[in-house]
DNA sequence: CTGCTAGGTTAGTAATCACTAAGCTAGCAA
DNA sequence: TTGCTAGCTTAGTGATTACTAACCTAGCAG
């Protein structure tokens, strides 16, 4: 009998509430991000967790909050690597930094969580209305900050004069386009690095938009 | 053989096997973009028809038949207008009007047919296997042919070097993710016309790439 | 008018879904 | 040891799914 009490072992023994909370989440994420809500079943989620299905209404009052609860999670940590790591380039007028630090940073979110973004596309498509609100509390609110420093670097003469939305939005089409044909379409890639490619698209954008 | 070459008539009438058929996966287009595979009854799309189950399927063997019978036909006949209208730019070397013309493009797909891009999402995520045949028969080889003349562009002087590939990549992302932003993630827009769009980001892509 | 058939319906099937009532048991406190 | 309870299971519920067997009927050929 061992005494232990309780490193993270994965063998089938009971677990805290708080732990047993913890795996179904992380089983759930990835299972509604591989078939997304309705294509996934409580029953697999429990058998996946290796428990019975009760379990599972133990923790969420219904799959949609389950489901709604990992949404709710996952765009909110998600988008604060970005937050984090752009807000020093704000205020200053480093464009080939901030550029390329977004760039990696796009890049990185699909290639370190490549669930996310089939999490997110499921629940646009099935009409979550989770959605509405990470574009309107994350997206709106992240993309309302890089036109704002493009229109100042406009008015400062750095940039050429134009919209700084459709700019913004040019800059993250680049990249977030590429991330997604390759993840959610499976289109074969040129071979190379995913430094090369934010350097090369920085490198056609900022040319661009330089006077 | 039918003496009267009925007209689409929407009366309650009998159909024609074939006017019947046409009718269905017209119903099922539209039910399946809104909603998935998963998400879309056979019962929603008979009642949406006017007739019962049993209709469908003496048609279509399984409702799975019917919806790649819907994948096939749309993902060959959504290419049709890239492919005419975009060839008589592949061997000339006017970079402005072939880019304008191909973002117009891009922009009117996603206009004209606002559920074609969901369904064509949702087949990827639900995995559909006719999803890769697309990618393959018509995305892999309308890029190539966009890579091809970029690259040749670029032997000849005409744009700066760098990887065919990405660059066509960087293009179609620019404009493809803002018709995505908006009508996927329903995201705010500016106030503007699809025309300045392609025009901002045409100007944008066309002075980063030009020598 | 009569008979035939293409086009359609009614009324189911077994399987699977989200969800639950009721009870069992490991393991700690005393 | 004994008793309690948090964590879990067994064994279902009614609703809904894709799909089907059997039958009906409008409307045309003769």
């Amino acid at each position: 009998m061992a005494t232990t009490p309780n490193p993270a072992s994965h063998e089938k023994h009971r677990l805290a509430s708080a732990d047993r909370k913890t795996a179904i989440v992380e089983t759930a994420i990835r299972l509604f991000a591989e078939k997304g809500f309705r294509g996934t079943t409580t029953r697999e989620i429990a058998a996946a967790c290796g428990v019975s299905e009760p379990v599972l209404y133990q923790h969420f009052a219904t799959k949609r909050d389950l489901y709604n609860a990992i949404i709710d999670a996952q765009s909110q940590q998600g988008m604060e690597p970005f937050e984090r790591k752009i807000e020093p380039y704000l205020a200053g007028n480093d464009d080939f930094g901030f550029l390329t630090a977004l760039g990696e940073l796009i890049l990185d979110w699909h290639a370190q969580d490549p669930g996310a973004m089939r999490l997110l596309l499921f629940s646009a498509l099935e009409g979550s209305e989770l959605t509405q609100m990470f574009v309107e509390r994350h997206a709106d609110v992240f993309l309302s900050k890089f036109s704002g420093y493009l229109g100042r670097r406009m008015e400062e003469g750095g940039l050429r004069r134009m919209n700084p939305g459709l700019a913004a939005r040019a800059f993250i089409g680049m990249i977030g386009h590429y991330a997604m044909d390759r993840q959610i379409f499976g289109m074969r890639v040129e071979d190379v690095s995913d430094s090369e490619v934010v350097e090369t698209m920085v490198g056609i954008y900022l040319r661009g938009m330089q006077v």
